[in-house]
RNA sequence: GGGAGAGUGUCCCGAGUGGCAAAGGGGGCGGACUGUAAAUCCGCUGGCUACGCCUUCGUAGGUUCGAGUCCUACCUCUCCCA
């Protein structure tokens, strides 16, 4: 089925990456020819990126397999003043210490997807770049940019786009900060093919204008030939945004998911999703992913822990997945205990004194959010000690409960477990 | 500058006659059924030292036994006119 030429395309496309190409046929013979450069845009309003961003990370990791050069742009500039979407949206300014602590975290996820100069590799032309845009935009003068930039848009095309019109039409406010981050980001693309000779842009399918945008103005500017690929917008087939969960957002950082709930994640992935998000999140061959897929049932559960697996492994390591999965195998299929749960200590003499459930489900462990949730879960049946239904809410915890592997295990419905140990 | 509206349970949307811890959704959590899935059904969805107490309807005052509801000022947003 695949049209293309080169490896890069042809694997984006098997893979399930490709939404719109602009000019298809022409970038398909570039890639073939030489060495693409490509550059997706991140925002760093966290000090990590989560779930929502790896697609495009995939695609730059696909990139630089086949050969090319990724850059991960940094919103650097434009977090500096702060993404006024979202009407109700507390906009809060990053400082500039914010930012860089953040590009520090963002920097170490890309890191385990791309190879970057210096990081052992001798100088290769596929080696990923990671620019920044406060670098360009932070210095820009306000008349000089109008004059240079500005007189290539036209605020009429500019008003046709989708994003632009909706707004106007459902009577949102639409700030001119706002209107003219299109502007900035067209700029961006300009900028980095005169820095690296970047020619192509990725993003999600919403990123088409600006990116459409950021061509034109290459055109107009130094007459550079540059493309556009957008990846479909993910959402779960029952139509849930990707990467949020109760608990908030899956970050892609540790300490702010730990590896066993980030497989957990991937490990309740929707039935019909399975074998797309094991195209998109993981880099087995289409040859096994087929066969996973094929799997019917009760048995698509074992593609399940594949991809929570593979997905684990390629964001915390090959070590942390397989713990994982092991640890989510004592868990749920052995119904033993698995040591290696989320654990929170106490010092023995609390526990010789006896803890309350309450307490301990609240304040230790976090698991539910108050003394009145846990009341609420216990008389839903909601709450486990040591696997057995909690029923007295003035139930006291203390050292005859530890098992025999020495900690006591709480667990909040059948899926969120955590052990108690004595220190 | 003039005029007309809006801001509600700190996830979102949204009803609300002066007696309101405040309808209804969505979302979320728990239970049942399953396969750690989906769909469906049921329960819960301010806090606490809990037959009571405290805090909540943009902010600050006021009227009232009693205010989300009435009055005043202010803040923010939307629309229309200039």
């Amino acid at each position: 089925m695949s049209t293309y030429k080169s490896d890069f395309l042809n694997i984006l496309s098997e893979r399930g990456f490709i939404h719109q190409v602009s000019e298809p046929d022409v970038l398909d013979a570039r890639a073939v020819e030489g060495t693409l450069t490509a550059y997706i845009g991140f925002d760093c309003t966290a000090a990590s990126l989560h779930v929502g961003s790896l697609l495009p990370i995939m695609m730059l990791y696909w990139l630089q397999q086949t050969g090319h050069r990724p850059i991960a742009l940094m919103g650097g500039g434009t977090t500096r003043v702060g993404d006024p979407s979202g009407k109700d949206e507390s906009r809060r300014i990053l400082t500039e210490d914010d930012i860089n602590n953040n590009l520090v975290g963002i920097r170490a996820i890309f890191s385990k997807f791309l190879k970057f100069e210096g990081a052992g590799g001798n100088a290769d032309k596929s080696n990923a770049i990671m620019a920044n845009n406060a670098d360009w935009l932070n210095k820009l003068n306000y008349i000089d940019f109008l004059r240079d930039v500005g007189k290539h848009f036209s605020v009429n095309r500019m008003l046709a786009f989708d994003s632009v019109k909706m707004r106007l039409e459902r009577q949102h406010e639409l700030s001119f900060l706002e209107f003219n981050y299109m502007v900035l980001q067209a700029y961006d693309f300009v900028e980095l093919n005169k820095l690296y000779g970047c020619t192509v842009q990725m993003g999600g399918s919403d990123q088409w204008g600006n990116i459409v945008s950021g061509i034109d103005l290459g055109r107009r500017m130094s007459g550079a030939q540059m493309f556009a690929l957008t990846a479909p917008l993910l959402t779960t087939s029952s139509g849930a945004k990707m990467g949020k969960t109760a608990a908030g957002a899956v970050w892609l950082n540790a300490d702010m998911v730990s590896p066993y709930d980030y497989w957990q994640y991937w490990r309740n992935t929707e039935d019909g999703d399975v074998a797309r998000f094991l195209k998109l999140f993981t880099t087995l061959p289409l040859g096994e992913i087929a066969k996973l897929a094929a799997l019917q049932g009760a048995e698509i559960n074992e593609a399940k822990k594949v991809l929570a697996t593979e997905a684990t492994a390629l964001v915390h390591g090959r070590a942390a997945a397989d713990e994982s999965a092991g640890t989510a195998r004592k868990t749920f299929e052995e119904g033993t205990f698995a040591q290696s749960l989320p654990t929170v200590e106490v010092a023995r003499a609390t526990l010789e004194q006896g803890i309350g459930v309450l307490n301990a489900f609240a304040e230790l462990t976090s698991l539910v959010s108050s003394n009145g949730d846990a009341r609420r879960q216990i008389k839903a049946g909601g709450l486990k000690v040591n696997d057995a239904n909690v029923t007295d809410e003035k139930m006291m915890l203390t050292a005859k409960d530890l098992t025999v592997d020495g900690a006591i295990k709480l667990s909040l419905g059948k899926k969120k477990h955590v052990l108690i140990k004595p220190v």
